[in-house]
DNA sequence: CTCCGGACAGTAAACGCATTCTATGGGCTG
DNA sequence: CAGCCCATAGAATGCGTTTACTGTCCGGAG
């Protein structure tokens, strides 16, 4: 039999359901009234051995005699002993947890991301800690405070940052910190905090998708896009932003500043901006949607301005999540691995714990491949009628 | 001055963004190698003063002179302290955590719910273990187990469930050992665990806005409506389907078996089933789908047959998540205030504890209303040729 | 001038578990 | 049959905080 075994959550042998045997017989400690929470101890005594016994019999990291386990699995049931968490932490052991920090929940884009986390967190037998900044840096920065009190072994931020630097000293100061106590901040879809910042980090390339996409539409004769969407000032935008003008420049096209239009990533964000920049005197043949949300709102501000897409307007988004095949016409957009990114940023942040504590302690830098996706939503310049 | 006040997360007073003094001093311990993570004694030793003040002016519960807190936070810049909360959770103090369980963080309708929860424990100061079972119940339990291991106050889970006897058994046994230990079980969405099981719980009416919606349906002239999607067994899909044969029996509709086509939640299995029915000799003339993803799937299906909703066949669906408003035309739906369930659901599990000790500890239940959103999906029958 | 109470600060005992040493049998080797 | 080693079980110690209890110092009332 081997010991020391961390295992993947789910699927551990059940318990005995000796349905209604309810928590009757306390006789644990001393107090009076109503029972109190069961520690070892009460396990131990019950059970006729020592602590020691118990954890070990909890932990199947030390031989025990059958008999011997089965008298104290069998306190352990009758007493509802839970194991507390805290207290093993505290005598040494790791915390099992890793921290994710994201905008939204809701949003597909983290939560794909949050999805990977998870999956890759639980197989490992952690849990995950998931906290939502609303995009607001100071948020985020307190929650990478709580986490690290809560000793988990890895922090992961997740999304572009503003590049504020009061927040990137404090955020990089904490990643410091967080290194010191042998965890992990993990920037998860954002640039680095800077060479001496002990961090690890999961990337993808905005820059050269936006190019390759940008591209695309002036392979295909449309001279004049529009670029809608992203928070300006995030670094998210900026990539794809200059992705989007090394292509035009490459090409000779002209860089109209009317064209790049910024703002947010929101479905309601690209409905509003798309359906004013109509009513405006701006001429564009394609749009290049900031992301596949904000693409979503373009399109329907353009189907109600009764322009067809591809017919009228090309139109390509960012990320590829489900909403992109959902359209009609399905999008053409960057295919962005969002759930492996979750899964790589975990276990970028964790091998240095969980396999030869012998190997170099890794600063891991992982990037993700990113490819267009062409689907329908973008036609030759020359079947179309343009936009005046 | 006031003590003892868990503050709401975010805005804390910044520390001072001190740039690079990138921790030389190292001091502390004895020990000859890299510094040791430092303590609430180092911080003690390096203010001198003993480690009960240093604790005090952490948790700014007990007066402590200007002067030498002062001098304790000081130190603890100094030092890149930061507090072990396992310790202090075992010193008594409660972890400030939830917990919520749900099958996938992906799935809107888990989302919204996430993202309630998450909102209102980070407004009580308390951070949030998300944790995904795919479905399945043993999952589902395991995640229980290791959330009451790490004390959260409160575990949340979420989602219709199966009406397995062992499995239901085996839950109850775990709500019982959880409220031993003053945390609560909530179930939110789902159906009672049994009179004699301490829970607490958010509800909203499935049964009554099938009802409703198979009743609008019927009145505008439907006969024979397709009900389609949501996993049999399932709570949810028995109390909706519940509420569509009520109320066809009460208008005097026939229920054809074939008229129930239950299998999934997702969009595919819409898309897939509603196609494979229309290739079969079902008359029906309204597709009453199980949720908006269901529908958004059979949507799809019916455009690429040809049927135009609502003027061929009438569609609705259930949640009212955005993907309703978004589809054209957009779908007639019941609406389910998910953010608030998952607000609600932390409400009711931590008023206990969070209010005043004396009242009456609550075993609370909370009913949440739900309406039918009408919108463009469906059309009277008379308009349109119906479905072979 | 003495006594008392308030404002602070220190001491030490939990909190619940893992783990390191140490102790005790019993089976085996020679 | 003596001496050993292995398999097990127990005792004791430490992990980092909080929190009763105890002081101690000081100013003002009596």
């Amino acid at each position: 039999m081997t010991y020391r075994s961390p295992r993947a959550i789910g699927f551990a042998p059940p318990h005995d359901v000796t349905e209604g045997m309810g928590r009757m017989g306390r006789q644990s400690g001393t107090d009076a009234d109503g029972q109190r929470r069961s520690t070892v101890t009460d396990v131990a005594r019950r059970a006729g051995v020592s602590t020691a016994t118990v954890s070990r019999v909890l932990n199947r990291n030390y031989p025990v005699a059958a008999a011997t386990r089965e008298r104290v699995e069998k306190a352990i049931q009758e007493l509802g002993y839970v194991v507390n968490a805290h207290a093993r932490a505290l005598a040494g052991v790791s915390g099992r947890t890793v921290g994710i920090i994201v905008n939204d929940v809701v949003d597909p884009f983290y939560a794909y991301i949050a999805r990977g986390v998870e999956r890759e967190a639980s197989r490992g037998g952690r849990l995950c800690l998931v906290c939502c900044t609303q995009g607001d840096p100071q948020r985020e920065l307190a929650f990478v405070e709580l986490m690290h009190e809560r000793r988990a072994d890895a922090v992961i931020v997740v999304g572009g940052s503003v590049a504020d630097r009061a927040y990137t000293g404090e955020l990089a100061r904490r990643a410091t910190e967080l290194d010191a106590d042998g965890a992990k901040l993990v920037l998860c879809g954002r640039p680095p905090l800077g060479e001496r910042v002990p961090t690890a980090s999961v990337e993808y390339d905005n820059e050269g998708g936006a190019f390759a996409l940008t591209d695309h539409l002036l392979t295909q004769g449309h001279e004049r896009v529009l670029y809608l969407g992203g928070p300006p000032g995030l670094s998210t935008t900026r990539d794809r932003l200059a992705g989007h003008r090394r292509a035009l420049e490459l090409r000779g096209a002209e860089a109209d500043p009317a064209l790049e239009q910024p703002g947010a990533f929101s479905r309601a964000f690209g409905a509003r901006r798309m359906a004013e920049v109509l009513r405006q005197d701006i001429r564009f043949t394609a749009v290049f949607a900031a992301n596949d949300i904000v693409a979503a709102g373009a399109a329907q501000a353009l189907e109600e301005a009764g322009l067809r897409v591809p017919q009228d307007v090309s139109l390509v988004g960012y990320d590829d999540v489900p909403v992109a095949q959902e359209m009609r016409p399905r999008l053409t957009t960057v295919h962005v691995p969002l759930e492996e990114m979750g899964r790589q940023a975990v276990r970028v942040a964790l091998r240095d714990e969980d396999e030869d504590p012998w190997r170099e302690p890794t600063t891991g830098v992982i990037r993700l491949g990113t490819h267009i996706v062409v689907r329908d939503s973008v036609a030759p310049r020359g079947t179309h009628r343009g936009r005046t």
